[in-house]
RNA sequence: GCGCCUGUAGCUCAGUUGGAUAGAGCACCUGCCUUCUAAGUAGGUGGCCGCCCGUUCGAAUCGGGCCAGGCGCACCA
């Protein structure tokens, strides 16, 4: 990674300085390397030296000489990194990498292919990322799916960056919403076996219920009308779960872990949790429930009020709020250096008392990150449409994907940043097909790809795309050749790749994927129109195609990350 | 009322965690195909970064106060 190497290197430069005595402090100040948006200011540069002026007392300008003076950029390697420094805007450290090490660097993504972009910067962490955690009340729909997108493509990221991650789904098929399902799946069924239904309040009412009423009927004939309401719910959950899991996978979301509501009850868990709670003093008996308190003198976060929740209610029966304290529980049991949940906004209101009641139980809740993702708002034609599970109203993602596509869905959810508002226009999504950024980026692809077969037409006997390439014919390839100044940007921001991947990690937020991909295939673009890859010079062609390739490799690589298949032809 | 999120070009949004002259796409003008895909590309128009204070070498970014929009405040999940 570019900016770590270089951050290293400045680091021992200050250290050297401060030995020399050359540079007095205490303490070395946080140290960040960024891409300059001005190109003349270089390619990578960093402002230490207005911090370090903060604490010398000091003129930056002159602080940025004693560090360049002990600044080296042999860095030992065979090939050089840094082609040139300077001190810019009064302080400013600016440095050029040297094109031989971008090479060098696009030989090596070559011939990593897929697994270029990898770095090892989570090694040793264990972190877990839990999301689209639906209830199996009814169908994904669209609304759930940017939870989806999100969740998967940060697990990607982490998992790229060296993280072991696990992908969960936490499936809450237990409690008072299970139950009206059970009630409204039977009075369904009740329908169609001639019988008149119980009203159920509150019931759920979509057309998928009759379809699983049918299903049931079908199994049992009439059979089941004297079956217990958790028969009835058993089945419902089961059949709505089996669907959500078609939809997720179609979507091209794969999780690497399930777990139930109902096994935090069977292993005792929930049972345990709230003892757990009851011991240390943070609950108390109100009107014949039980209520988790924070008390401040244990475990409180700083500048929280009290609150208090339920956690078994005056009927006995524990909520959810007990059972996910179980499971949040259940993940610190299970050591991760950071559990990740992924939440819509509308979840928010949890956030507080979860983060509470963890640190109540002892453990770190900084090892707790909630993400909210802010909740999609679905339009046709501009005008909005309201969505309710209950009452049967929704698109659902199964739906969206039949009319839009996958890829359209989860390249527009990944824009935008998680926090931001998000709205979703179906005729939109579908009438911008033709202009938008999914296609945009496919097609830089499947143009690669189109030179491939090219090349293999004419007897250069380069291997298609986008599998069996040669590439010791293209790991001999003169890259001295590629020089235009297009073609040294490109090699430049694909030098970047592993960076990017490893900010999001850090930042949580995959949406830079989308950014990035952008701009490699608007550069890639660029390039197309004004040069050509095959021509009559057989070096220069080598230098383009392993050139060609390297952009082919990242943008197959992000698209991977996103959970987009590339295209090889459009 | 309390809490969370958002406010950047006409529209949809980026903005490297406080850096140097704020960027894309769409839309609107003007160019570029005998060639590996024109679903592309070059240029132009377009900005009190919601408003006001503050913090400092430096603010779209951090803090406070307003204004506007979205969402949430159950013995639901």
């Amino acid at each position: 990674m570019l900016k770590k190497k270089l951050s290293r290197m400045i680091q021992s430069a200050v250290g050297k300085a401060i030995a020399s005595g050359s540079l007095k402090i205490d303490k070395l100040p946080s140290l960040t390397i960024e891409v300059p948006k001005n190109r003349e200011h270089g390619d990578l540069c960093s402002s230490v030296s207005f911090n370090l002026a903060k604490q010398t007392g000091r003129q930056p300008e002159e602080i940025a000489g004693v560090i360049l003076d002990c600044l080296e950029t042999g860095d030992g390697g065979s090939v050089k990194f840094i082609k040139k420094k300077e001190i810019a805007g009064r302080g400013f450290l600016n440095f050029f990498i040297d094109e031989s090490y971008l090479r060098q660097n696009l030989l090596e993504i070559v011939s990593e292919g897929g697994g270029y972009g990898s770095s090892d910067s989570g090694k040793g962490k264990k972190i877990q990322v839990e999301f689209a955690s639906v209830g199996p009340t009814g169908p994904i729909h669209i609304g759930h799916a940017r939870g989806a997108v999100v969740g998967d493509a940060l697990g990607n990221i982490l998992k790229k960056s060296g993280y072991e991650t696990v992908k969960e789904y936490y499936v809450n098929d237990v409690g008072t919403q299970i139950d009206i399902l059970g009630k409204s799946l039977k009075a369904r069924y009740c329908e169609l076996c001639g019988l008149a239904p119980a009203i159920v309040e509150n019931g759920y009412e979509g057309e998928y219920l009759k379809d699983i009423a049918g299903r049931l009927k079908e199994k049992h004939g009439s059979g089941c009308l004297e079956k217990p309401p958790d028969f009835f719910s058993g089945f419902a959950v089961e059949q709505i779960l089996e669907c959500i899991k078609k939809d997720l996978s179609d979507f091209g979301v794969v999780f690497d872990s399930w777990v139930t509501e109902s096994s935090l009850y069977s292993t005792g868990k929930v049972a345990k949790a709230i003892d757990t709670l009851k011991e240390k003093g943070f609950t108390s008996l109100k009107d014949g429930a039980l209520w988790f308190n924070l008390r401040q003198d244990k475990g409180a976060e700083e500048g929280q009020e009290d609150r208090e929740n339920v956690l078994v209610r005056s009927t006995g029966t524990p909520t959810y709020f007990a059972s996910d304290i179980a499971y949040h529980s259940d993940k610190y049991n299970r050591n991760f250096d950071a559990i990740i949940d992924i939440w819509g906004q509308d979840h928010h209101g949890h956030v507080q008392r979860v983060r509470n009641a963890v640190s109540a139980l002892g453990y770190d809740p900084s090892k707790l990150e909630i993400i909210l993702y802010q909740l999609v708002s679905l339009s046709r034609k501009g005008s909005p449409v309201r969505m309710s599970t209950r009452r049967g109203e929704f698109i659902t993602l199964r739906e969206v994907m039949e009319e839009v596509g996958s890829e359209t869905i989860r390249f527009f959810f990944l824009m935008r940043k998680s926090s931001s508002h998000l709205n979703f226009d179906l005729e939109l999504a579908k009438e911008q097909s033709m202009e938008s950024p999914v296609y945009y980026v496919q097609y830089a692809h499947a143009r690669i790809c189109s030179i491939f077969n090219e090349a293999s037409n004419k007897e250069l006997q380069i291997a298609k795309c986008p599998k069996g390439i040669h590439s010791d014919k293209l790991q001999n390839a003169n890259l001295e050749l590629l020089k235009d100044d297009i073609e040294i940007q490109i090699m430049k921001r694909l030098a970047f790749f592993p960076d990017e991947i490893a900010e999001m990690a850090v930042s949580r937020e995959p949406h830079g994927l989308t950014v990035y991909a952008q701009e490699i295939a608007g550069l890639f673009h660029r390039f197309y129109t004004d040069h050509r890859v095959i021509s009559d010079d057989r070096d220069l062609t080598l230098a383009r195609l392993t050139l060609v390739k390297a952009i082919q490799t990242v943008l197959a690589g992000s698209f991977g990350l996103m959970g987009i298949s590339p295209k090889e032809k459009m």
